[in-house]
DNA sequence: GATCGCAACTCATCTAGACGACTAGGTGTT
DNA sequence: AACACCTAGTCGTCTAGATGAGTTGCGATC
């Protein structure tokens, strides 16, 4: 390992107050930002940590988890541990749900993907009637049920986004929204079809770490925190048509708004 | 302590493959959820989960870190791990620099501080000229130099947000700008009586976990992510008048955002 | 050539114990 | 009353080692 034999992760410090394993971090660290190691690249072993710095096996491994827990290594069992690649990011316009992208034959995240050169998918569908959470009712009018979509939305085989539309059974019951696949230009183009004008959107941006369903679902690596954005959906009426509950991979996100001065 | 000896917390099972240290935060998770312990609430420390469960030292301290990077808990130095308590929130709306709320005396950060019932307050202020990295340099025409104000938002004595606003320097030259404080309004103030009408502004927010000096700056706890918000207000010309890199602690925020549908 | 199996290397989990540092509360002194 | 000190309890750091489990490459076998 170079890295190692020409010393470039740098040495500690028997001086400081910093613990070892935080000083080893800060190597590494470092070693990471100066681009001695790059996305992708395999770090030197525990074993090849262990003989450089002098330490025990639990120190070299608390640091190398206090790096995962900021998202900058990833390990993998049996391999090694490895700069974290960066995934190709999506970027969400606030313009993205304007009337005119909808006038397509695929859904905007396939559009979207295909022409940043991604391999879209998208799985888990589920569509089906339930029983909205409080927060759901209280912002579609209080109904007992609702029609809820859920779908899982993938980049390049990655699970990126997995989200759940809410609608009030009135509106969707019997309409092709009840449909699987609702056709081109999705749910908004089809509620457009029914009457329903949208007049505009509230989005909620929450952010946290992921909890142990998340990351299973959305297959999330230790140290990618988690965007919860909740869209609601109005028509010119001034009612809530939908309730749109998603949860983001962090790192696969950017998202941009356009705010008026006015 | 009650929720040991009742066995309310549940019991390992030795049969399944999950490792044991995962069983255990599994258990813990769930009392908090279950609400057995509630927020700001102390768990049961490291000796009494190690007779609970049976298990070493270091078994108990995998579970509670993992829980720690979930964001569920803190633990403090010298009395315990707890419940991590949820800071209030600030919510952001996408009026919130409408010119309407222009017009008052103080900063919006202290007004709607003050109306939630909060004490805002904010330090390490700091005017100067700099060379702007090539993100900011790119977005406000290359010019070499730029005036820089950076402050530090606090909430009830928390640190919660650390900005900083680049401006061309023949923009904010000897105006009110380059003070340290600019003045009721605050700068889009300022530029509009400088004759730059505000047109609009352009957020992006990327979301990731906090570098070891954001942790430093903004007090983070472990297991909570940050905001990575960029703002850049237009003016009726289009030009970039101002380029604000914002770091915000994830769980003291809520943005809020209206997106028209046409 | 394809496949199987083994060995070497990797990280994952767990034990047992030691010492350090911080907190909180009580004790005793001033 | 104020202060210094001690002590028990807590989490933080570190060591040394054992065992398990996933990955990879190579050689032997078919």
């Amino acid at each position: 390992m170079a890295a190692l034999s020409s010393g470039s992760i740098g040495s500690l410090d028997p001086m400081s107050d910093r613990a070892v394993f935080r000083q080893i971090a800060d190597r590494i660290r470092e070693a990471i930002d100066r681009g001695t190691f790059r996305e992708g690249d395999k770090l030197p072993s525990e074993t090849e940590l262990i003989e450089y710095f002098g330490v025990s096996r639990m120190t070299v491994r608390n640091a190398l988890q206090l790096l995962q827990g900021e998202g900058l290594v990833v390990s993998e069992h049996g391999r090694g541990v490895y700069v974290r690649p960066r995934p190709p990011v999506r970027r969400l316009a606030s313009d993205r749900f304007a009337r005119r992208h909808r006038e397509q034959g695929k859904s905007a995240f396939i559009v979207e993907a295909d022409a940043a050169g991604s391999h879209p998918a998208v799985d888990s569908l589920e569509v089906k009637e339930e029983r909205p959470a409080p927060e759901v009712a209280t912002r579609l009018g209080s109904p007992h049920r609702v029609l809820a979509r859920r779908r899982r939305y993938l980049l390049d085989g990655r699970p990126v986004e997995f989200a759940t539309s809410y609608l009030p059974l009135d509106i969707a019951r019997g309409t092709p929204i009840a449909q699987p696949n609702p056709g081109p230009g999705g749910i908004y183009a089809r509620l457009e079809e029914l009457g329903h004008r949208l007049d505009h959107f509230e989005e909620e941006i929450r952010v946290r770490m992921p909890s142990p369903q998340e990351v299973k679902v959305l297959q999330l690596a230790a140290g990618i925190p988690v965007i919860h954005l909740v869209r609601i959906a109005f028509d010119s009426d001034g009612r809530a048509v939908e309730v749109c509950d998603t949860i983001m991979a962090a790192d696969a996100y950017v998202l941009s708004y356009r705010l008026p001065a006015t």
